[in-house]
DNA sequence: TCTGGGGTCCTAGGACCC
DNA sequence: TCTGGGGTCCTAGGACCC
């Protein structure tokens, strides 16, 4: 059996790279994307647009993505916006917009299934494509399906995107970083002492900040020194699973399958507050402010297709500590109100003493709502019938930020999805 | 003027059942 | 009555990724 050939595709600086493809006079100028919607281009009266620069942002948000010539100024994903506007004041300040990034990651990833139908979804911006069986590939390692994947994805979008090519995920995805942007690195399994070992320990997924610190703190710092590391000193240090798993890791041994569907665990909406907010004194914020995450949810949950029968919270505090409740209900649920007094029952076993950063409702254990109103008259041999509560109950009470204009709110998003505002997600799971 | 939003997986303890 | 073990579900937190 042949050893696998395994490409991961990374789109080059992607939602910088769309933005400029809307608006090319940026071309080569130094631009951030994120923060919230409030400094979108304005179009002057003689046709020209202004945008907004960094240097006048004021709030909380982070960069999403930076062009390669703000990135010049040290300004990267995740660094907050009023910290970048220091490093570089003039770069250009665009606010996300998902829906737009959505369709181009639709249009690079169906032209990458044209040519190789084995994609597993990692984002918006990125997949791993199994090019094992495809004919001739195995001729010159995949450089050839490589070029053509990289034209494929230019002529469908306008997009360069980076692409490593090697025996299996784990090396493909270091790979993919070696030559950006518009880069195509192929790797042997006999490359790995000279190509791989040299690089820092930290560049392998799965291993965080908090893991390179404890390497660190144990002299490990490449992947080669990991490599060489004794694998029983890593189990003692970092338990068996994933002690094996590092050393296996820096060896480039990775026997994981390309995946090319699965169903979501859970879904969530969260939001940062502009500034912190405290459960009693801002309750007349705080209580629509939950109300309106959990209308998105339910909203979520209805469009995708899915019920869920455990209701979650998360509350940021001011100090940055994270907090957790969960509640797992007698049966699915994608009604709002439901959602609604189940994170309430959740908020009620919190210390809220403290000042909130943010606040997050999630919904997991999920069930296709198809499977659970399936119908009573089946020829198929009967299994238990799932219990499926779509109806509020007549009783309902808002245990906590209760607040008057909490009621007409619930009311007007009866409806349901409509009510909420739609993400038009573009990648939602057809419904069989 | 610190640090977004949406996910996955793992661990670990306690409840509960057989 | 006592002891012990296995299995599953629920909950909370944490690391990590895009």
């Amino acid at each position: 059996m042949p050893e696998r050939l395994i490409a991961h595709l990374d789109m080059d600086a992607f939602y910088a790279s769309v933005e400029l493809l809307r608006y090319p006079e940026l071309k080569g100028e130094p631009v951030v994307i994120g923060g919230g919607r409030d400094h979108a281009p304005r179009v002057l009266a003689d046709g020209t647009r202004r945008f907004a620069r960094l240097r006048h942002y004021t709030g909380r948000g982070v960069i999403t993505t930076a062009t390669y010539a703000a990135r010049a100024f040290g300004v990267n994903s995740g660094l907050g916006l009023m910290k970048a506007a220091a490093l570089a004041p003039d770069a250009v300040l665009l606010p996300v917009d998902f829906d737009e990034y959505r369709r181009y990651s639709r249009r690079f990833k169906d032209a990458v299934r044209q040519i190789a139908p084995l994609v597993e979804d990692r984002g918006i911006d990125e997949i791993y494509i199994d090019l094992s069986d495809l004919p001739g590939v195995h001729d010159d390692g995949g450089r050839a399906i490589g070029v053509a994947l990289k034209a494929a994805v230019l002529d469908a979008t306008g997009l360069t995107c980076s692409i490593g090519i090697t025996p299996n995920k784990l090396l493909s995805k270091l790979c993919s970083e070696f030559d950006k942007p518009d880069g195509l690195t192929l790797l042997r399994t006999d490359e790995i002492p000279a190509r791989i070992w040299p690089l820092p320990a930290r560049r392998i997924n799965g291993i965080g900040p908090k893991a390179a610190q404890r390497l660190e703190a144990l002299g490990i710092r490449s992947i080669g020194e990991l490599a060489a590391a004794d694998a029983a000193l890593l189990v003692g240090h970092f338990g068996a699973h994933y002690g094996a798993w590092l050393h296996e890791a820096a060896h480039g041994r990775d026997e994981r399958p390309v995946v090319t569907y699965s169903e979501p665990k859970s879904i969530s909406r969260e939001t940062t507050f502009d500034r912190d907010l405290h459960a009693v004194r801002d309750r007349a914020t705080l209580t629509p402010l939950l109300t309106g995450l959990c209308v998105e949810l339910a909203g979520d949950l209805a469009r995708k297709g899915y019920a869920s029968r455990t209701i979650g919270i998360k509350l940021r505090f001011d100090d940055f500590r994270i907090v957790t409740r969960d509640l797992t209900l007698p049966a699915h649920t994608m009604d709002a109100r439901s959602i609604r007094r189940a994170a309430g029952e959740c908020l009620k076993r919190v210390d809220l003493t403290r000042r909130l950063r943010l606040l997050g409702v999630r919904a997991g254990a999920l069930a296709k709502i198809a499977d659970l109103v399936k119908p009573v008259a089946s020829a198929a041999p009967r299994e238990p019938a799932p219990t499926f509560a779509r109806e509020p109950s007549a009783s309902y009470a808002l245990p906590l930020f209760d607040a008057p204009e909490t009621a007409p709110q619930l009311a007007t998003m009866a409806a349901g999805p409509r009510a909420a505002r739609a993400r038009n997600d573009d990648e939602e799971t057809p419904c069989p």
